[in-house]
RNA sequence: GCCCCCAUAGCUCAAUUGGAUAGAGCAUCUCCUUCCUAAGGAGAGGGUUGCAUGUUCGAUUCAUGCUGGGGGCACCA
């Protein structure tokens, strides 16, 4: 519907431009959408006031000039039923009834599809996020990040991009090796051995579980009879494995799906790291100072050119980065997107940089922060701390209040705002908790279809009116709160392309509590299933396409949706 | 000292690449159920969008300065 009024618009500026020789700069563009204010029509325009910019003339005149176009020569099959020229310029499109409602087929249509496009144009986008270093489980700063991402692989997939998800695991470096020395030092710790544990070792109680597992299933005391060298080797091999298959049982618990674990490693053993260095080389970008080598970072705007090779010969963090990043361009992935956690805010402007050397447009990266969250219980904040090995880890969390309201808590804020998670209302199923409101939107539509399946008036199953359903009159759907729900259905699609867009899942979220604040409120004041067969029909379209909207929704949140509650 | 982010109702947050009268939820108060899930809905109160200047037909949104809060400034990872 949308697409038509757009074509009718474009029509009639070409028509403008050229009675005013006017030529459109490029990536010239106009918002066409539903008003905050229904009484301003189903879909409003702004085009006056951006010509306005292009043939320097007053808005309002441009306006009321395209509208005399628009009426000298109306379109045929114009679902338009009344245009209005208002505030200054606007112009206010009015459909017909029963085109409005042509949403509500379509859905039925497109089912499980509604809401796709092909926005992405197919572009290859990799995702990276979580990456936690295997040195301990999950924290609930690793949830946030992991329940971020995987909503947008989701909505990213949904809108026309062929994405691949990737957790970059770090095995490679320094705190790989104290992980491993901790390990050990519990390990002879439990075997009555004199050890002094590591200064900045890894206390967390699950160090000394996987010391106990190493002695009691492999081992026992064999360690101490091997060449420390090699019996720390393993107890960090031991470790890594150990933990990262608690990292993945708890991801998979969470719905976190990843296609690839890219380990560090693998880059040494290929040289990518050297091949990297060669290619930034190669570019002019690497310079020796100071007996290091030094990538000029400065060039794309970081602060200062950044280390990538100490004078020691050894690899700063950044050069095997770049080396992971050189794959990611060279495997063919034209879009990138990172979320990392606030410490490593500083870093991004180096590894941007980095990709726009390996080849990236600056508009292809996108590296964002995923904010910290605070949690709450009975209005004081909890305590986490992983120094101490105190934490709140995230099984804990989800294991609490429930994989469902973990996710939607996680992404129901813009990703770069701290987050305050609150356990009571998290658990609460009331309606005070985000999540229930909407799965109860969900529950509440599939029980009305099973009320009307056996109802005294026989009206049409829900299934049945999807078969018939060009035979419902759509012109029944005529008071405000229903062309308000029509209206909120059909921007499904435009909200997952803005999501897209900003690599922001929380308009996902956001748009979902419209559908359902709009749904609950047209539920309360209709009566769906009547005596008037007709109109029973009709709003139960209406009520089924609303439940697609919603199961669509929720599926790309990675949240249930209950038929009852 | 330098750089980045944030500042909207008492609280937590929205406001569609700059659009019409800045909206929700919570909290406070009032009301709605012989009838499809009241886990819902209707209404009231609550705002100089931190301050100032500028750009614009139009600024919560953009620019500059200031105030207040957070984070970052390694040949660490």
């Amino acid at each position: 519907m949308k697409n038509k009024i757009e074509n009718i618009i474009d029509a009639v500026v070409k028509n403008y431009c050229e009675t005013q020789n006017a030529v459109l700069p490029d990536g010239f563009s106009y918002d066409l959408h539903p008003p905050k204010d229904s009484q301003h029509g189903d879909l409003s325009c702004n085009i006056a006031f951006k010509l306005a910019k292009v043939t320097r003339q007053k808005p309002f005149e441009i306006a009321a000039e395209l509208m005399r176009l628009l009426e000298q020569k109306p379109a045929k099959d114009s679902p338009v039923a009344k245009t209005e020229l208002a505030g200054g310029g606007f112009i206010n499109f009015f459909l017909r009834k029963e085109d409005l409602g042509t949403v509500l087929l379509e859905i039925h249509k497109q089912d499980k599809n509604y809401g796709r496009s092909d926005f992405g144009k197919g572009k290859k986008a990799i995702l990276e996020f979580v990456s936690a270093n295997p040195t301990g489980p999950l924290t609930i700063a690793h949830g946030r990040q992991a329940a971020v991402g995987d909503c947008l692989a989701r909505i990213l997939k949904f809108t026309g991009h062929a994405v691949h998800t990737e957790y970059y695991l770090n095995d490679a470096g320094r705190q790989m090796r104290m992980l491993a020395q901790s390990v050990w030092a519990r390990y002879n710790e439990l075997l009555g051995m004199e050890m002094p544990f590591p200064e900045d070792g890894y206390q967390g109680d699950y160090v000394r579980e996987i010391a106990r597992d190493i002695i009691e299933k492999e081992k026992k005391d064999g360690l101490l009879r091997e060449p420390e060298e090699k019996a720390v080797e393993y107890c960090g091999l031991y470790a890594v494995k150990h933990l990262m298959g608690s990292i993945e049982e708890d991801l998979a618990k969470m719905r976190v799906h990843f296609d690839h674990y890219f380990s560090e490693k693998t880059l040494y053993a290929k040289k990518a790291v050297e091949h990297a260095l060669a290619v930034l080389k190669e570019k002019g970008y690497l310079y020796e100072s100071e007996g290091a080598l030094w990538f000029r970072s400065t060039d794309f705007g970081d602060d200062k050119d950044r280390v990538v090779k100490k004078s020691t010969g050894e690899y700063t963090y950044l050069a095997p980065d770049i080396a992971y990043h050189l794959s990611k361009y060279e495997r063919g992935y034209n879009m990138l997107a990172n979320f990392w956690g606030p410490d490593h805010h500083g870093y991004i402007p180096r590894l941007k940089a980095a990709c726009q050397v390996l080849g990236y447009p600056p508009e292809a990266i996108h590296i964002g922060i995923v904010q910290l969250t605070t949690l709450f219980r009975k209005g004081q904040p909890v305590r986490m701390s992983t120094r101490a090995g105190e934490f709140v880890s995230l099984r804990e969390l989800y294991e609490e209040v429930g994989v469902d309201a973990t996710r939607f808590f996680f992404v129901m804020r813009r990703q770069e705002s701290h987050l305050d998670f609150d356990l009571d209302l998290a658990k609460e199923q009331s309606q005070e908790n985000p999540v229930f409101y909407l799965q109860y939107a969900h529950a509440r539509i599939a029980s009305l279809a099973k009320y009307a399946e056996q109802g005294i008036t026989a009206p049409p199953s829900v299934a049945g009116s999807r078969s018939k359903a060009g035979k419902v009159d759509l012109k029944l759907l005529a008071s405000s709160e229903e062309s308000e729900l029509i209206g909120c259905l059909s921007q499904f699609s435009d909200y997952l392309i803005q999501a897209s867009r900003t690599t922001e899942p929380y308009r996902l979220a956001d748009y979902l509590r419209q559908v359902a604040a709009c749904f609950h409120k047209f539920y309360s004041h209709h009566r769906v299933v009547t005596e008037d067969k007709e109109l029973t029909k009709a709003r139960l379209l209406l009520a089924d396409a609303t439940r697609i909207v919603l199961r669509n929704g929720l599926e790309l949140l990675g949240i249930s949706q209950p038929e009852t509650m």
